[in-house]
Parts: structure tokens; C-alpha cells; sequence
DNA sequence: GTCATAACTTAGTATAACTAAGTTAATGTG
DNA sequence: CACATTAACTTAGTTATACTAAGTTATGAC
């Protein structure tokens, strides 16, 4: 029997050996914890989540390079379920634009749920996390892939005969990820209803593109395809 | 006549009475400056603006009440030119739609050309900086009412007549601040072409909204304004 | 038992924002 | 023109932060 365990609040019991990810996984989950319980990445210090898991901040350096990949690493978990939760809301409709339409409430919706993680993720600057710079990453985490099927299934349908794929994709992208991100910034802006904003871009893309022949716009959209962003 | 002045780099002489104005100014030339040179926020700390500018640490707090207001003060100075040049851009079209292309355009480059004031101001957390919540403010650095004024003249000249100015003005900026954001965000994801990114999204709410009646989508758009910004 | 080493800790550095309390010098007043 | 007032600024510090160097503990193969 080993000598009396102290009753202080969390004394961790070092973790079997080859079992060193054990730690790994309770800092994960405490620093997950610290974010929604503070709500913002800002309380959430190196010092605080040790003090949280029962450990000594730089055991968490063993797991981890730095905090922002530590901090990166929590909120993409959050963006594991992201692409299902897309789908499923897409495929409540039948229609394929109004599937489209109801994927971009999802988005805004589940940003809107997860705020400090989707800033992490998709706010930042360019230089904060390398990680986040990864486009494999990218497309991963924001369901890029998915959503460029969705609106292939548009097209298939009729929908946008002269559009691009690949730039109505990332022009949608762009539209719920700035509806999303001017919330989170400026939520005491008076916004219009959330339902109807992102409704309002999905179908003008859907309207608006089809009926592209019957511009009176001096200008066709004539979309190509990029190679990589410029400046 | 006063002792030899020292040959030092920057030793400042100190204002004259009633002219305390003198090193603010100073400091949001240096700060400014720092953040260009830098291009990163972060580095731009209360040390090396003191530094920059000749004088020590603490002077600083005599004019700023701490380091996060200063930033948003330099950033906002970029935005005073913003609407400017954004009713510039709108002027040289004829077709009031296409000025809101314009407007769409010159938004996103003015943040590309300035991408830390971008960020600062538009891409931060709600808790940040008090100031960046003051929705008057808000209203004035983003020109939202220029904004709202580009979209009647739309409406005026019959282009999306069962369309809310209001929410259509949210969505174009949602829009052009999405494309900004993410371009800033993640520059190295193969984005379309800049140009017609921005075109075919301001196309599309034109000529969507245009085409409205002849939807054949189930929904109607039924647009209405809203009070707040529910989350 | 013993010993290699995975899993941690102790003690420290460096840099950051910000503050308390003092000093210097410009200027209105006698 | 002395001199008191006080705006303008400094010196010296506190606290909090991320991160590191170097040591210690205990696990489990032998």
C-alpha cells in the first residue's frame, strides 16, 4: 500500500511507461475546457492549463512545440465533425441549391457555436501558426472538398450553366466565412436576420448565375481558374 | 546657449507646455511605421514604439490608456481614407451595379494594401478592444452608409426591386470582407482571380435579385430587417 | 536488485504590459 | 526677474507571460 495520497484537489499520477500520451491527451482536453469555460484564447496560458491537468507547465512542452499549436490543435478538433455537419445539413433538402443554401447556414451556425476556435482557425494572420497556412489543412478542416461537390451537384442540376465550379465554391466559402467572422467581430452590429443573409447570398449565386445570359450588365463574368492567390 | 547636445540617434527635446500633443503624434507616427516596417502587429510593443520614437516606455501611457488602443488608433487612420476611396472607385462606373462591382473590388485591395490595419480593426475578437465595438464607429471606418447609398441608387435604377437595401448591403459587405479575410488569412490557398471573385459575387445579387420573380426556386427571399444581431 | 530511460520537476531566463513615485523644465504671476 | 505651479517626462519597479536548461523520479526489462 502506498503511503497516504494527498487530498489536493488534481495530483496527477505519473503515467505508465509508453503511455506518455496520456498527459498529451488530458492537456488537450483541459485546455478545451479552459477555452469555453473563459471563452477566450487569451486566458488560456500555458500556466493555466498545467494548473488545470495537475502538471507543471513544461511538461507540456514535451507534447506540444508551443502554445499556438497546442491551442491550433484543440479547435481542429472541433472541425472534425465541421464537413459532417455540413452534409447532414445538406442533405435534408432536395433540391441541390437549396441544399447549398442550407450547408451555409450549417457553416455560419456551427461558427457561430464554436467562435474562439473558428477565429483561431480562420481569423488570424498570416504569420501566427504554420499550421494553419497548410492548404491540405485548410481544405480539410473547411470541408473545401465537400462543398465544391455540392456545388457540382448545382451545376449537374442546371444551375449556374456558365459558372465555374471551382470559383462559385470559393466565392460561397468567401460569403459565409465573412458573415461568419463579422459576427464573431462585431456582434453589436444590428445584422440583418441570420437566416435570410446567408439565404439571400446562396440563392443570388444560384438566381443570379443562371440567368446570366439575360444580363443587361455590360460585363460577362468570364470565370478561369487561378493558380494561386495574388497579392 | 545649452550644453553640447548629445549626438545620439533620437533624443528627443521635450514639448513645449499645451504642446503634450506633440509626442502622441509622434507615437502614432512611430507605431505606424513599425507596423508597416514589421508587418506584424505583435511587434509593434510598447518598447520598441518608445524606442523609436526617443522616448522611454511610460511617456506612452501619458497619451494612450494601453498598447491595444494605440494600434486601433494608427489602423484607423488608414480607414479615414477608406471611404474615399471606395466612393472613387464607385464614381468612374456609369451603371450604378457596376459601381457596386467597383466598391466591391476597391474594398478588397484597400485590405490587401494594408492588411495588419485590416486585421485590427475587422478580424479580432469581440472582446478585444472596446473601441472596436462602438457600432458608430464601426458604421464610419467600414462606410457602411456610403455603402447603403451605392445599394439604393442600385435599387433606384430598378435592380433588385423586391430586395431590402439594408440586408443587401450586409450581404455585399459580408461578401467582400469574406474574400478579404481569407485571402489575408490563408495567402497561400489558390484562390480565383481577384477581379472576377469579387464581380461574380456583386453579379450575382444583381442579376439574382433581379430575376427574382422568375425563381424556380421553392423559397421566396422575404427579406425584413432586424433590430439586432441574434446569435 | 540494477540500470536504462520515459516521464516528469525545479529553477531559471527573457520579454512583455503596465504602474508608482519621482524629476525636470516651461510658463503664468508677484 | 524670482518663484511657484504643473505639464511633460523618467527611473525603478511589479506582474505575467512563453519558453528552456538541467536535474530528478519511477517504471519495467533483464
Amino acid at each position: 500500500m502506498e503511503p497516504a495520497e494527498a487530498l489536493l484537489p488534481s495530483k496527477r499520477t505519473r503515467a505508465r511507461r509508453g503511455d506518455g500520451a496520456r498527459l498529451r491527451e488530458e492537456i488537450l482536453v483541459a485546455a478545451d475546457r479552459l477555452l469555453r469555460e473563459t471563452g477566450q484564447e487569451s486566458n488560456v496560458s500555458i500556466d493555466a492549463i498545467a494548473k488545470a491537468v495537475g502538471c507543471t507547465a513544461p511538461s507540456i512542452y514535451l507534447h506540444f512545440p508551443d502554445r499556438r499549436t497546442l491551442l491550433i490543435e484543440v479547435c481542429e478538433r472541433y472541425y472534425a465533425l465541421f464537413g459532417a455537419t455540413l452534409d447532414a445539413a445538406g442533405a435534408a433538402a432536395d433540391d441541390p441549391l437549396e441544399a447549398l443554401a442550407h450547408r451555409g447556414e450549417a457553416y455560419v451556425h456551427f461558427g457561430l457555436a464554436h467562435p474562439e476556435p473558428y477565429r483561431l482557425l480562420f481569423m488570424h494572420g498570416p504569420n501566427d501558426v504554420p499550421a494553419t497556412q497548410d492548404i491540405a489543412r485548410v481544405r480539410s478542416i473547411s470541408a473545401f472538398d465537400d462543398q465544391l461537390g455540392a456545388v457540382q451537384r448545382c451545376k449537374d442540376a442546371g444551375y449556374f450553366p456558365d459558372g465555374d465550379v471551382y470559383e462559385i465554391a470559393c466565392a460561397l466559402w468567401a460569403s459565409a466565412h465573412g458573415i461568419t467572422s463579422l459576427l464573431i467581430s462585431k456582434p453589436g452590429f444590428p445584422w440583418p436576420p441570420l437566416a435570410d443573409f446567408v439565404r439571400a447570398t446562396v440563392l443570388a449565386h444560384g438566381l443570379g448565375l443562371m440567368s446570366h445570359t439575360s444580363s443587361n450588365c455590360a460585363h460577362s463574368l468570364d470565370l478561369e481558374r487561378a493558380p494561386i492567390g495574388e497579392r
